[in-house]
DNA sequence: GGTCAAGATTTGTGATCGCGATATTGCAAA
DNA sequence: TTTGCAATATCGCGATCACAAATCTTGACC
């Protein structure tokens, strides 16, 4: 479905190369299409994608501003290794931010807002059963952001994603740990009980679902993943 | 006081021209050397720096990802204006996440530490009393960051950065109003008994000592500033 | 088989050029 | 004086080139 005016003439795409990337970025890096370490050089990645290296040196550099990509000391850049103290500070992070949007979130959602919600909880519920790991990945970040938007504070959502740009990538090569059993992760999965709380207009309980949804989670992860430098 | 090697020559600068114009312009930026709304474009810029205009805009694209310069329409840049709304967001974002901050370095905090940030109260309380915004801004910064860098977490000191990065050309520019009356901030400024929270292990005590200082600091800047917006 | 140095390739970096779009200026008409 | 518009200057964007440093390859030698 190209854009065509009313004449029949295909919209100028007025978007900019470099952004083009910079997205392209984005998903590949949240859906986990690098390995964490691999080295990324603007030259080659120019060639894979068709243009000069010129829009993916800015894609880098607002990437590696964000730490969605780290510098390394010779300025190439590589997808981000995680250990696990820095997976520590992040869900520690998560949990302050993520709650306090939560919570701010309950005293502002109406009837319109929750219904939405709700569908989001059940897709992700369904994704998991489903043992679809890419698509639960991406329900988790729907439901959760649907409830994170009605926090009236557009700067707290900013950060968190720049959270979430840094956490994603990674999520994406440990929740494979979960291979054909992605089923069992709703029993550690409180986001029936955040919806529930959030309907019960409780903002301190909807808050407390919240962190300990994204701090089991992490608990677990942590239990099951291999981090860099903690033995093999 | 210029690096020499052994033989007298003067080290080779390897610093990468672009990193140069980026921290050049964040210290611009958080001094309040531009003005908000001013805009920025790549070509002046190099032309004043002596560069070519790629630095520039790799700085630009760093700035923008962290949203201390908003991109406008055209692919330029300005000097972000911040609204009422912003600033209160900001302020809102800033007293969870420092209040944290301080809970957290209160606990890891031991002597030596504590002397280091018992100077830079002093120091703050003394630049107050002398008058000079400039200083009193920058020991404000170097007392905090003194507590915050004990938390234990950089991705959060890291969040607050990017924080104050966007608060901070803003703050210079009301500080301002206080005139030759700087000494008076002392009066909502709650540093000192941060300080005793601290000496006392209290951290309870020291985040709400924190989030009142950066509380009432916003109300004074709210009751005097002009918001873009809200009359004249 | 392992080591190391010379050569070849790749890479980051910054300058410059060209194109199309935008913004500014200058001037004439109302 | 204000309005309309064309000439001009400036700007973002992307491609390309040059250069030095880093990296990889290769092959001779111990």
């Amino acid at each position: 479905m190209a854009d065509r005016t009313q004449f029949g003439l295909s919209a100028i795409d007025s978007v900019p190369l470099h952004e083009k990337v910079y997205l392209e970025l984005v998903r590949a890096l949240m859906s986990g299409q690098f390995t964490p370490g691999q080295k990324l050089t603007s030259r080659r990645l120019a060639k894979e994608l068709g243009t000069s290296d010129m829009p993916v040196r800015s894609a880098f550099m607002r990437l590696q501003a964000l730490r969605a990509l780290s510098p390394m000391p010779n300025g190439s850049v590589e997808v981000p290794v995680i250990s696990a103290e820095r997976f520590s500070q992040l869900t520690a992070v998560r949990t302050i931010l993520e709650g306090s949007a939560t919570e701010l979130a309950t005293k502002r959602i109406n009837g319109n807002n929750l219904r939405a919600i709700r569908r989001h909880s059940s897709e992700l519920t369904l994704a998991a059963r489903e043992g679809d790991i890419d698509d639960y990945l991406r329900k988790n970040y729907a439901f959760k952001f649907s409830i994170y938007r009605h926090c009236g504070n557009e700067q707290m959502i900013f950060l968190i994603e720049t959270v979430w740009m840094q956490v994603g990538p990674f999520l994406r090569n440990l929740a494979m740990g979960f291979e054909d059993d992605l089923a069992s992760i709703l029993d550690i999965d409180y986001h029936e009980e955040v919806v529930a709380a959030i309907e019960a207009q409780d903002a301190a309980r909807a808050r407390a679902a919240i962190v300990r949804d994204i701090e089991e989670g992490a608990a677990h992860i942590l239990r099951q993943a291999r981090f860099p430098g903690a033995g093999r």
